[in-house]
DNA sequence: CTTACATCCTGATTGC
DNA sequence: TGCAATCAGGATGTAA
């Protein structure tokens, strides 16, 4: 379930082998995602150069010489991964490898996902900050700008459950429901509290606990829970770390209560009924 | 404006 | 053992 940090994790390890090298074709195997990829997308893409790579909340972003750039959104089941092996030989696709890029140095990207939740759209030269996908959505999470005084602003006469507003993509962008339960648990915030009422010291440790958690996730290379792997077919190492996502009937690796689940706005939302008020 | 919920999709897991 | 039902949850669209 990529969020934020396996996307950073992706940027970089692309930074470092994908950066400089041109497309030289593109292959689509199931145009059919969350959207349809466009008709003139492999035209568009091929014969430029990657420029430089982004990342926006849980959009990868990839530059290319002539100006525009990909918009890659893995979904919930996509990965994007570099394989050194020729396009040519390639006839071998597995499962659900749904876009092939051919780079010239005889490597290739390749898009999979499973479940097709994920999105691929290239965005004309200029366009970015107002395509739609980006358009809406708030601060990063490990931005000055999203702090305590911004949390309450938002949180002020909001019903919501405190989780889903951190999961908002509009409110902050890049959590979803790993870190979400992670960062609340480090805050000792119960996930269904109206955030109306969290208190404002709450708030300030919501906000204080997100960068280290998602820190350390990136430093893990993001969290493999089931199926994530990273852009060189590793899983993420963050999962042992994790304190209350998927731990529903284990102790708390704080105080031994037992950990529990509850559905949170259709999800899955796990806590310490103990370390969390 | 805010909130609630259905929808897309496949694979892993659970239940009988 | 096999098969069907359930769950997983990213973003979005619609309805209230």
């Amino acid at each position: 379930m990529p969020e934020l940090p396996e996307v950073e994790s992706l940027r970089r390890i692309l930074a470092r082998t994908a950066v400089g090298r041109t497309i030289e074709r593109v292959r689509i195997a199931e145009p059919r995602l969350r959207r349809k990829v466009a008709h003139g997308f492999a035209a568009g893409v091929e014969g430029r150069r990657i420029l430089r790579l982004g990342r926006r909340a849980k959009y990868l972003i990839i530059e290319l010489s002539d100006g525009a750039a990909m918009l890659v959104h893995l979904g919930m089941s996509g990965s994007l991964t570099h394989r050194g092996i020729d396009f040519d030989a390639a006839e071998f696709a597995a499962r659900h490898d749904h876009l092939e890029f051919a780079l010239d140095d005889r490597t290739r990207l390749v898009y999979n996902d499973p479940r097709r939740f994920g999105l691929i759209r290239l965005v004309p030269r200029g366009e970015l900050p107002s395509t739609p996908e980006l358009a809406g959505l708030g601060p990063e999470p490990l931005s000055a700008a999203f702090n305590a005084e911004y949390l309450a602003r938002i949180a002020r006469g909001r019903r919501a459950a405190i989780k889903n507003l951190i999961m908002d993509q509009r409110v902050v962008a890049g959590i979803g429901n790993i870190y979400a339960s992670e960062i609340l648990f480090r805050a000792g915030v119960r996930p269904t509290r109206r955030a109306a009422r969290v208190a404002r010291k709450e708030l300030e440790r919501i906000v204080a606990a997100s960068a280290p958690i998602l820190r350390a996730a990136i430093s893990s290379r993001g969290t493999t829970f089931r199926s994530y792997r990273d852009a060189e077919g590793q899983p993420g190492r963050f999962a042992p770390r994790l304190m209350a996502y998927g731990r529903e009937g284990k102790p708390c690796r704080v105080c031994g209560s037992l950990i529990r689940n509850v559905v949170v706005g259709q999800r899955a939302s796990f806590f310490c009924p103990r370390c969390q008020r």
